[in-house]
Formats: C-alpha cells, structure tokens, sequence
DNA sequence: GCCGTTTTCGGCCCGACTGTTTTCAGTCG
C-alpha cells in the first residue's frame, strides 16, 4: 500500500474531526503527523506499529490507526465520521475559502446539510447573518457552491483514464476484444471528463448489461439506459460512464462520430460535403479508410476538436506529436530540502534509472515558508551536494534551479547574485491568488521580464474541478514570454495542466519553448509527465518545440546563454 | 494526540491574507 492512500485516509479524518469539533490540539497532532509523514522518505507499509511510532509526529494513536489502515486498508474511525455525515455535507466541505468550522457551524445552525439548500440559503441572505460570516462570504460561498454543482460527475483524466481502461478489460472478457474502445472526450484526452464514453460492438448487449448490473464498482442508471445507451455511475468516484452499442460492421462510422467533437464533424470536404455526411453514406472498415475517402491525412483522436486540425493538414504537414518518449531530461521537481518527500540524491538516481540525461531540482524559494523554502544559506549547501552528486552519477547531470515566488508586485525573491547562482530559474505565484485580470498579467509579465527568469510554471495557478485559474490575459503573457525568452510549462500534475492546451498552439506559433514539467515531489510524480504529453498533443506540440526534449547539451547551452545575457543586462 | 522535559503537564509548524471583527478566527499554500 502507498503512502498515499495511507495519508488520504487521515487527511479525510482530520478534517472530519474538525467537523464534529474534536479537541483543536489533537486534530492538530493529527495534521502535525500528515505534514511530516508528506516528508518523511520511507515506506510506511513497511514498517510495525513500534517503528511507526518512532517517526516524528507520530505517537502510539496515530500509529496504530496506520498499523490499522495497512492491515485492512480501511480505518474505522473515520468510516464511523462518513457514517455520521450526510453525502451533501460531505460535498459542502469542498467549497473552496471555507473549512470545517465554517461548515459545521452552517450544518448545525441552519440546518443545512446539501449545495441546493445552501445556494437557497445564500440567496435568502440567511448565510451573511451568521456570526463570523458577511455580504462578501455569502457572495463567495454562493458562488463556489455553483462552481461546484457545475463540476459534478466530472473526473480529471488520469481517474477518468483508469476507470476506462478496467472497464474496458471487463468487457473485453465479454466480447470481441476488436468491437471495444474508448471514445468522445476521453479519447480526446481532455483534461476533464463527464461522461467516460465508451463505444462497443452490439453483439453481447444484454450480456454486458446484466454482467454490469451485478457489478459491485457500477450502479446502472436504468432510466437513462435505452437499447443503445447503457448509463452506469462508478461508485467510488461518482464518474459518469456512457457506454454505446453499435453493430459490428458500423463501428468504425461511430468510433469516429462519437469521437470527434461535434465541430469536427461539420468541416466541409474537398467534395464539399461535411465529414458528418460523408459518415452517413458507407460503412468504413477502419478510421484511416475514413479520412482517405476524405482526401485527409490521418488525424489522432486528441486533435479532433474542429479548431486547427485541418489547417494543420492542409499545410501538408500533420505535426509529429510529441510522445513522451522523446523526453530527454524532466525539469521542475522539488525534493525534501523544501516540501518534496524523497531526497535529492533518490530523485536524481531514480530519474537516471529511467534514462533520463538529466534532471533539473527546482525546490522553493524563501518566500513559501509553508512549504520549507530555501534560505540562501540552504540554497548554497543544496549546491555543494548537487556538485558532489554530478560527479558520482555523470554524464548523468543535475542542474541546479529554483521555483521562485513571483512577489505581488512581480519580483522575485531573491537578489540578483543568488538568482545568478542557479542554472535555471522557474518563477511561479503561489500567493495573492485573488487578483484581477489586469493585475494578474501585470504581475506575470514583470517575472517574466527579470532577465534571470528562465521559465514561467503554471501560469495561471487553476487546479481542474477545484479552484478556478485566476484570469489572465493569455495572448499578452505568450509574447511577453516570446520577447524575453522564457520557456513556459505545461505543469503535468493532472490538477493542473497550466498552461492550458488551448493556448500551448498559440505559444508555440509565436516561437515560446514550451516544457513538460511534472512538478514532482516525490519520485513517483515523474510519471506525470504522460498527462503533459497528452495535452500537449491536443496543442500539436512536437519534439522540435518542446524543451525538455533536449538534449543534456543542447538544455545547458540554452541556460548558460541566457544567464550571460542577465549578467550583461544587469551590469549595463 | 504528540512532544519534550526543568519528565506526567503545558504548549503545540509558518506567515499572509481575508473578512469579519473592533482584536481575531479561519483558511490556504
């Protein structure tokens, strides 16, 4: 078992606790414990209850509940909260700029245990009379309770991308492994789903039907099933599936309609004729019979949006997708000098075990106190083992870098000779989220101009289903990022994916490096660099524009130039 | 609930921000 999951469950504990108002300071040995534990390098499934409990922050309570959690991967304290708390206060404690006590306080008062009740609630101005409440956190609260009524049933692709990819085992074991596939936007690979569309050939309809009646990880909405649709729910996340039937020789014809977004479709071809219409007139054998009979190269499934695909093709020039094989070096990680869970020495060793040539560290700078960030005196010992490592594990190379806090006016956090210390500099915001568009661009463009900024990180700071992106005006950021020669990410923690796919096309016509970074804070993260890839694609984006696909050279070359050109600027 | 000690009891991770207060609690990264 991972730590992770581990850690989930008592996450979801201390929080519940606070909900039913448990002891203040043990919840807080409760967070004190998780805090470490994100930290600490080990595996905690590894170890007894006597080992446990030597670990900081853990004591004989808290290490029995671990001890519990790794034997029967459940904790009954906590089943006992979720048994107690109602499905809607369950989704009320996700509002986000409101924590437990806010909505403990919204349950027992009022009375208020779901979202319909709670936006009711806010409109009546019932919210705004509590104590410790006002007009402005009823207009925030009715608005994340909104924002999060709009994103019911939705996934982020990496659970949407497994819950497909079990069902499709399930049913492949049902009938004709060829009659199976994914489709519609998961197969698009958008970075958020609802519904997982599945398309299946029809031949074991009511075998497949009464198979995933009796399942226990689906619930089967017979009311919106029809003889066509089969509409399931999984049960754990909450995701929405739709499954198709269609018959055997008509499969590909749906593989591609129910692929495609319906944009797509409408596109005339040279017969002048929709794509849609064209489907309508034979059955074809196979996707690419499809796009010859439309005179069209072959288009992967992620570019079918109806945005650029088909100027891309009339150019005669289909781009390469990038793959994530092409990945040279994995830049953006952080490590346990600030908030990352391994050492720096096992995320070094563990990317060149994957053939990596190179890894860039970029752990947080002074300003994310919360996360640990690095004083300068720290800074300059992460350099000495950062030297000592390259010479043990070369050609294999570390370069050293830094997440920088991009401040509320734009600077960042450390003087000119400390940012010229490092190989390369990611400036990210992490702070004073809540700014106007204006403000926001503002701020973004003036880290991007510092001359020792060699990279923006999430630029708009969103996590998918969570919290909103803070607005910016993506057009004037690409060129300020085209004019001063930085490299934007796409952060490929599924959360993230910021820059968004939409905009990676527009930075990449304006010449912008774009890098795949996972943001990784503990080894495993690297892996994440695949939902990068993924949405990169959509964007187009081929090996030639992506930095990381550098070689170790040709990166160290690309960050030396652009230090000298800084350390010219600042002395002229 | 955990820790550390001047060892069985008292204090508890950091700093900033927000919106509510009228000095601070709650939330977040």
């Amino acid at each position: 078992m991972e730590n992770k999951h581990i850690l989930k469950l008592l996450k979801q504990t201390a929080k519940l606790m606070e909900l039913f108002g448990e002891n203040d300071f043990k919840i807080k040995s409760y967070n004190s414990a998780i805090y470490n534990l994100e930290k600490a390098d080990v595996r905690l499934a590894d170890l007894d209850q006597s080992a446990l409990e030597k670990l900081d922050g853990v004591g004989k309570s808290i290490a029995a509940s671990i001890a519990e959690i790794i034997e029967t991967g459940s904790l009954k304290q906590l089943t006992d909260y979720q048994n107690k708390t109602p499905e809607g206060v369950m989704e009320m404690m996700k509002l986000s700029g409101f924590g437990p006590k806010k909505i403990k306080l919204i349950w027992e008062d009022l009375g208020i245990d779901n979202l319909t009740d709670l936006i009711e609630a806010c409109k009546q101005d019932k919210i705004a009379a509590l104590k410790g409440f006002g007009a402005k956190s009823q207009d925030k609260m009715l608005e994340s309770a909104k924002f999060l009524i709009s994103r019911r049933g939705f996934v982020h692709y990496r659970e949407a991308e497994k819950i497909a990819e079990a069902l499709i085992e399930h049913l492949q074991e049902l009938t004709d492994k060829n009659f199976v596939s994914t489709t519609g936007a998961v197969r698009r690979k958008m970075e958020v789903i609802k519904p997982i569309e599945l398309l299946v050939g029809a031949k074991e309809k009511s075998k497949i039907k009464s198979s995933l009646e009796k399942s226990a990880n689906y619930e089967v909405n017979e009311k919106l099933s029809g003889p066509y649709k089969l509409k399931l729910r999984e049960k754990e996340t909450k995701a929405e599936i739709d499954i198709y039937f269609t018959p055997e020789e008509n499969f590909a014809n749906e593989l591609y309609r129910t692929t495609a977004n319906p944009q797509h479709l409408v596109h005339q071809t040279d017969k002048g004729e929709s794509l849609y219409k064209l489907l309508k007139q034979e059955n074809f054998k196979s996707e690419e019979a499809i796009f010859k009979a439309a005179d069209l190269p072959f288009i992967a499934p992620e570019l079918r949006e109806g945005l650029w695909e088909f100027e891309m093709a009339k150019e005669g020039n289909m781009p390469k997708l990038i793959e994530t094989d092409d990945l040279k070096g994995i830049l953006h990680n952080h490590s346990t000098y600030s908030d990352g869970a391994n050492t720096l020495e096992r995320m070094a060793t563990y990317c060149k075990e994957l053939g990596y040539e190179y890894l860039g560290i970029s752990d947080h700078s002074k300003t994310a106190a919360y996360a640990n960030g690095l004083q300068e005196f720290r800074v300059k010992q992460q350099h000495e083992e950062i030297d000592e490592l390259n010479k043990k594990l070369a050609p294999f190379k570390i370069f050293k870098g830094i997440e920088s806090d991009i401040l509320n006016d734009g600077s960042l956090d450390y003087a000119d000779d400390v940012l010229a210390s490092f190989d390369f500099v990611v400036a990210s915001i992490h702070a004073q989220l809540n700014m106007d568009e204006k403000t926001a661009t503002e701020r973004l463009i003036k880290a991007i101009s510092n001359p020792f900024t060699t990279m923006l990180g999430h630029p708009t700071g969103r996590l998918l289903l969570q919290r909103e992106a803070y607005p910016i005006n993506h057009y004037a950021v690409i060129d300020a990022c085209a004019e001063y020669n930085v490299i934007i990410e796409i952060n490929a923690h599924p959360w993230r994916l910021d820059l968004d796919w939409r905009y990676v096309k527009y930075a990449i016509d304006k010449g912008v490096m774009i890098s795949i970074n996972p943001d990784a804070h503990e080894t495993k993260g690297y892996h994440d660099m695949y939902y990068g890839v993924c949405v990169g694609r959509k964007a187009g984006l081929t090996a030639k524009e992506t930095f990381n696909a550098l070689s170790q050279k040709e990166v160290e070359a690309h960050f030396n130039k652009k230090k000298e050109a800084a350390l010219q600027l600042i002395k002229s």
